[in-house]
DNA sequence: CTGGTTGCAAAACGTTTGCAACTCT
DNA sequence: AGAGTTGCAAACGTTTTGCAACCAG
């Protein structure tokens, strides 16, 4: 799995340890499942999904830590989190696939991943007309995916 | 399904009413109030905010029934929530400004209305190129409104 | 050695549910 | 009268916190 700059997985290991250490912090096992964690999938995984990789990882590891490490990964920076629509997040390692958007099925709960530039020319307009500083990867887009569009309208698909 | 966009509060009462007994449901107080309480503002109110509004107009109504109003008033199709990032969800009547797209500020989390044209392009795209049906309404778009953006970067406007 | 970090238990939080009493139709 | 609805209390699932033990630097 590629971390932003390219690196292996131990790789990444070895970046995080160095930027925890500037900041006087310090890398640890559960930390190292988080990270391990999240670079095993492309992915974006959901809470429950990430305390469920690390407890294959590194099965001692309590909930609490997965909790806090996630916290600590996002305030460095290394770790970004995208809403989804009811309530639930869900985390992936800074840049892992480059920058993308997300869309999300409000049936399946199916994620998407999407180019940026589908929405450049929207983040320009609502700069230029409201002074609105567009996040676009921040939140999930929500809608139907083509499988549930068809189950909920089947005569229209 | 009717739209109460143009009533009175009162009209909007009746007609809801009515709405609900075509479902062999009812008009009661709690509902009266939490109707009230939404037509009372253009904009949007998170759950801590209507059971604070419902409050003023109806002290006796319990938190739990604003809940299951909100539900049922959903499922009738009269309120729309949407979902604002970090967990927080916004209801608002249906009708209520004609339908619009949401974008909320990042960091003071105040909320703007948007035409909803400004996604028709993107949702015909996201159509064409990967069968997701688009519903830009659902969600808030995340960002930085222009006063914000000056704080966190006051050189750059 | 020393302070950041952990595991655990308990608290906090927002939401949902079971149920008897109540009320709209 | 009877089904839908309510208020309350208790259950629920998730996240946060207080604290003593621990371990990375």
């Amino acid at each position: 799995m590629q971390s932003p700059t390219g690196e292996t997985s131990s790789e990444l290991l070895e970046t995080v340890a160095a930027m925890l250490r500037a900041k006087g912090e310090r890398m640890t096992a559960p930390r190292r499942a988080v990270l391990t964690a999240l670079a095993q999938t492309s992915g974006h995984l959901t809470m429950e999904e990430v305390v469920a990789a690390v407890d294959q990882i590194a099965p001692q590891v309590h909930r609490t830590s997965v909790y806090r490490t996630l916290a600590a990964l996002c305030d460095l920076g290394v770790v970004q989190h995208v809403h989804l629509g009811h309530g639930a997040t869900a985390y992936h390692l800074t840049g892992a696939g480059g920058p993308h958007l997300h869309a999300q099925c409000r049936e399946c709960g199916r994620i998407m991943d999407l180019p940026t530039d589908l929405l450049t020319e929207v983040a320009r307009r609502m700069g230029e007309l409201h002074g609105f500083e567009l996040d676009a990867t921040h939140v999930a887009l929500s809608g139907l995916c083509l499988d549930c569009a068809r189950q909920v309208n089947p005569h229209t698909h």
